[in-house]
Formats: structure tokens, C-alpha cells, sequence
DNA sequence: CAGCGTTACACAAACCTTTGTGTACCTTCT
DNA sequence: AGAAGGTACACAAAGGTTTGTGTAACGCTG
């Protein structure tokens, strides 16, 4: 293990060994013993082996990218990693990536056009095999380019056109939240839809305007209101639906952080949750659960997303034809759209998923 | 720019262009045009910079890092990019490193020593020529190995021993989280410290003792308890603290989204915020401002963090001497700690920084 | 016109791997 | 004994770049 900063490299093994750098090299390549012995006799093997290991060797990856034209390297664009939910998503992209030995770059884009573009040069320059992005904009326009370009991709969380994609089933989740509201009796509800150019947003809206409608409740344009997908813009759009009469009944914000910014626009007009306003988020994060008003949101696997798209990258870069893939998601009842008196009628506890 | 997916080389540049390879290369790199003359005519250095630009060469990294013995490669481990204070910090590091032409690598190590150690290897595996590290354990002894091996690292976030470190005057906010709730009248204060290995929250929970010690106010040991830093820890801490009587007048969560655990705690008890109980965070989030009861915390530069601990690391690659260097926090004053009315009266908005 | 200094390049080596091909030696068989 | 085949290697090239050194041609000076 004696290693020192100036790595070690076949060059050193073949000379304390005696044998050359091309012996070394297939010794070490061969996965197994038996396989090994294809090119070196077992007493060799095991001085081979020995050294490297005393040496501490691994290969160096500029070399081996060179000579075998493949750098192991996927790059890695998302709106924001300050989001908690692209965060997680990036986090099982990287999991995944470490165990079949690539290594990930990721940036941020801030959905603003020409950074995701330059980010995008950035990376084709480092010489990654492929790309994941988390920030499509639903008319594909930038990723069609890509695309032409021969660059291999995969989205994640977002879809666009017939790309590639991993995303939580989202029209679905929007089904149930739709579903769940006019369960409790809601009739009147106000849809926070995020970013128009999302199709997460997009597709939670549509689905729980399809449940609803289906049930005999319609959603008029001015109760869906766009914004960020931040605790900021959820005060904002909800500020905005707040001053305006009637008030509705229940308020689905298309995302955690964005139900939080709603919960304080609540507070700031003295209306209870949930029995003034019924309140949604999307996600389920690792605040939903522990907020004052524990927040009904929708689990949506976001671990999963990022480990499957890392995934389904490779297997494109293999060369498999690939299909996008919509996770399920799970509605997770809480006190914010059903009071802990109620919840304890009907079995919920409130913390776990249901439905 | 019609460029395909084989990359250009100088070898295509120069056989356009009629020079060789090593011609070409001096002027691409050539930074003024009084410079690349030098090396070739002035109708040369046109030519040849139109076939490159053409052709959108962008050097090979791998050819150029096994040249140059440079990867322009940097490693970060963090405890868990899930986390809003870290995701901050290394978006500070890649802005700054995206600047000064370098890349990095960022791995989670959910501050296991293992996956820390695994992490280290694999990204000295890949040639990084300097780490960051925001996962630093107080006792800095995997460091120190580190340090030996030669590796030229700086941490953020989290300080140990005498390591080269860019953080937060974590013992000044807790000072001032310990003198404003003095000001409010606050006489039995509990902590909630986070990890017992992290310097953050071990240097945040002294700055609030001394500060409070010297108003004449003692915090004994029991009011000080360790937990992760996130809701969920937050709110366990907090039911140990408020299973036990006298219940606190006021209670520091040197974390925001511990303190959103708390919260939900303080609820459950009908606590009032903050009647019955004041409360603090530590870092200021987007969330905090917009939480349901807007909350009192101290602002940390973290974004500032990761720029300069990247600049940091850069300045100690070119054998500079460094010295730590902490960043004064600014504590921000909202309702959490001063009730609305009270806050008018002493012309607080409580949205802006104060003191 | 010999000699010298520039200019504008070319040449070649090196960085470290991987991999196709060549070969000396040994064993075995006929 | 000679051929055939296997074993255990060595040799060399290539991948794209950077950089030290070599050099032909030219202009100028004395």
C-alpha cells in the first residue's frame, strides 16, 4: 500500500516483475484466474498481481479513455440542485453510476436557455458517452438538436416528445389527488401548476382536472395558476388565487415546497388547513411528514428515477432500443386535508401511505 | 460548426491547413494574437484558427491530461447533497471551478467512514488533482491520512485541526442567536447541537453558551442534545426536550430544518411560537422566510463557501500557503422569536437581515 | 559574399494504455 | 527425428496532445 502521489503505472509492475507493460496489462483485464492464465503462467499471475497491489495501481483513465476512445463519463444537467427533489434524483443517478464504474459531472441550468446550451458544450468538450437532463422544456426544441447531434441522452423527472425519459407517472398522481379531494368533498379547487414549460406541473394539473372531472367538478382556467416550484412562488400563486373570491376549498400545490409557501399564505389570512383550505403538495420530501401540519402529498420515487435513468442510458449506449418509463406514484394521506379526528375514524394514521 | 460525433483533431487541422499537428496546437493555445506569432505567420494563425473553429475542436482531455500530467479534475464529498446547506455549498464549488476551466466530481458520504474512504479511493482512482471535503469529522483523522498520502484537499462547511477551511463564523452566529435571545427576555435556552462529530453544530452551540453565560444566563448540560440535522431529527430532539419539565422558554435548532421539526413537536403540544417557546434556526433556507410561522435564523454565506473554498484549494494547488478563513453570518430576525406587533414596534419587518 | 540572426515551421519524443501479431521454447505425437 | 501444436511471453502501434529541439529560407550587416 506504500503509494505515493505519482501513481503507479504498468511501466513500474512490468519492470519489478520482469515481464512487459502488455502482460501486466491483460493480467490485470482478465477477470478471473482461469481467464488470466490465457496469458501468463500462474507464478507470473500472482507476482503480477502482487505488485499491483503492493503499488496500490490503478489504471490511469486519461490512458485507458484514449486508447479505448470511451471516457466512463455521463454528464449530468438539472434545473437546480438546490432542489430537494432534483437532488434525490441525482443522488441515485451517481449511486447507480459508481457501481458500473462511470463517474458523473452535474450542473446546474436554472432552466435558463443559454446556460443549459453552454453547460451542454461543456460537457461534449469533456468527452462524456452520454447525458442525462432534468430540465427538458416540454417542446424538445433544445434536446431535438442534441439528439441530431448523435449525443445519446435520457431525461429524467421531466419527459419531452418521445425521448427517452424516467419520470414518476405524474398524470396519475394527479388522479389521485383529484380523486382523494372530492372523496373529502371538495368542490372548488385551486391547482398551483409550476412552470408551464414542465411537464411534471403539466401532467399533475391534467390529471387532477381529469379526476375531478370526472366526478362532476370542474376546474375553471383561473383556479390554475403557474410559478415556481419553490416555497416563494407557492406564497406568490397562492396570494394571488387568496384574493380573489370565492375562496376555494382545497388547494393542490403541484409541489412540497410550493404547498409549504402556500401553508404560510394560509396562516398570513387566518384560514385553517384543512378546514378552511384543504392542501396537497406533490413529492412527498423528508419535510412533508414533519411540517406543523403534516402535508397529504404524493410519493413520487425519486431515488428510483435517477438510478433507472442512469440505467437506461447504458442500455442506450449499448445500443438497445429504449422505451420512456412513468414510475407509479402513491398518495400519502395527512393532516392537511384531513384532521386528526377524522383520520382516526377512518384508520389513517397519517404518516404512512395509503391508497 | 458541422460537427459530428467524432470529435476533431489537431492531426485533421493541421493535414487542412497544411502544417503540422504541433503548429496548430501553439496557436490554438496561444492566448494573444501577438503571441501565436510566435510561432506561425499571421495568414497561418487565420487559416488555422478557421479550420479549428470549423470544426468546433475542442482539445481531447484525456490526450491533454496524460501530456500534461493535469486533469483539471476536482473531487468533492459531501454528507448528503439531499441537503440544502451542502447543494448550496457545491453550487458555490462548480460555479467557481466551471470558471477557472476545472470540473468536479461529487459524491455523497452520508458521513460513513466507509463510504468516505471508498469515495477518496475511487476519486484518486480518477486522477483528481484536489478534494473537497464537506463531510470533515471534528477529529480530522481520516484527514490527516489523506494529508499524508499527499492529496492537496480543503474543507468547507465543517472545520478540523488546523486544515485549510472555509466555513461559517459558526462560534459568532451562535453568539448572536445567545445575545438576541437574551434581548427578548429568554432565561432557559435548550440546544439542539446536531452531530457530535460536525464543527458546525458544536461551534454554534458554544457561541450560544458563551454568549449567554456572559448575560448571566447557564445552559446545563441537559438542555443541549445531539441529533441529525433535518425534520425528522430536529423533532426527536425536541419531544426529549419537551418531555421534561421545566419546559424551555426558548429553543436554538442550530440547523432550519431542524428547527421545521421542532415545530412540528411545538404543535403537538399546543406550544405556542413564540409565546411559549422561541425559535431559532441556523442558515437561513428559502424556506425559512416562508415557513407558516416565519422563522428566526442566522444567514451563513454558503454559496460564498463554496466559491472561495474551490478558490482556496486552487490557491494550494499552486503551492500557495493558505490560512482558514470564516465567513461572518448575519442573524435575520422573524416572528419565530418576535411576535408581529412587537416586531412593528421596534421596526423589524422580519424579512430583512438585522444586527 | 560570408556570417549571423530571424522567421516559420517540421520533427520526434513522451504521457500510459490496450490489443493485434510475432516468436522462442517446450511438449507431444507419429 | 521432424512436424505440429500449445504455452508464455515480447514487440510494436496507436490514440491526441504538448513541447524541446532542429532547420531551411530569408534578410541583413560588414
Amino acid at each position: 500500500m506504500g503509494r505515493r502521489t505519482p501513481h503507479a503505472t504498468l511501466q513500474m509492475i512490468a519492470d519489478e516483475t520482469g515481464v512487459t507493460p502488455s502482460t501486466v496489462s491483460r493480467v490485470l483485464n482478465s477477470a478471473s484466474d482461469a481467464s488470466a492464465r490465457r496469458w501468463a503462467s500462474a507464478e507470473t499471475i500472482t507476482r503480477v498481481r502482487a505488485a499491483a497491489a503492493s503499488h496500490g495501481y490503478t489504471p490511469n483513465p486519461q490512458a485507458v479513455g484514449l486508447r479505448t476512445r470511451r471516457s466512463r463519463l455521463i454528464g449530468v444537467i438539472v434545473p437546480r440542485l438546490q432542489d430537494y427533489v432534483l437532488a434525490t434524483i441525482y443522488e441515485g443517478i451517481d449511486e447507480a453510476a459508481t457501481e458500473k464504474g462511470f463517474a458523473t459531472f452535474v450542473t446546474n441550468s436554472l432552466d435558463d436557455p443559454r446556460k443549459r446550451a453552454r453547460a451542454t458544450e461543456t460537457l461534449l468538450s469533456r468527452r462524456v458517452e452520454g447525458m442525462i437532463f432534468g430540465d427538458a422544456q416540454f417542446d424538445g426544441e433544445f434536446l431535438q438538436g442534441v439528439a441530431e447531434r448523435g449525443m445519446k441522452f435520457v431525461l429524467v423527472s421531466r419527459r419531452a416528445r418521445d425521448f427517452p425519459s424516467v419520470t414518476c407517472d405524474d398524470h396519475l398522481g394527479g388522479r389521485l389527488v383529484g380523486e382523494h379531494l372530492v372523496s373529502i368533498g371538495r368542490r372548488d379547487v385551486a391547482i398551483l401548476a409550476g412552470e408551464p414549460y414542465a411537464s411534471t406541473g403539466l401532467d399533475r394539473t391534467r390529471g387532477a382536472i381529469d379526476a375531478l372531472r370526472e366526478a362532476g367538478v370542474d376546474v375553471p382556467p383561473h383556479r390554475i395558476v403557474h410559478g415556481h416550484f419553490d416555497a416563494q412562488g407557492g406564497r406568490e400563486a397562492a396570494e394571488r388565487i387568496l384574493d380573489s373570491r370565492p375562496l376555494p376549498d382545497a388547494i393542490f400545490a403541484a409541489n412540497d415546497f410550493a404547498a409549504i409557501g402556500v401553508m404560510g399564505a394560509l396562516r398570513d389570512r387566518k384560514l385553517s388547513i384543512p378546514d378552511d383550505v384543504a392542501l396537497v403538495g406533490y413529492n412527498d420530501t423528508a419535510l412533508a411528514a414533519e411540517l406543523p401540519t403534516p402535508l397529504t402529498t404524493v410519493r413520487s420515487p425519486m431515488h428510483e428515477i435517477g438510478r433507472l435513468g442512469l440505467e437506461m442510458l447504458l442500455d442506450l449506449l449499448q445500443g438497445a432500443e429504449v422505451e420512456p418509463l412513468r414510475l407509479p406514484p402513491t398518495l400519502v394521506v395527512r393532516e392537511s386535508t384531513v384532521s386528526p379526528e377524522a383520520s382516526r375514524s377512518t384508520g389513517t394514521d397519517g404518516s404512512g401511505p395509503s391508497v
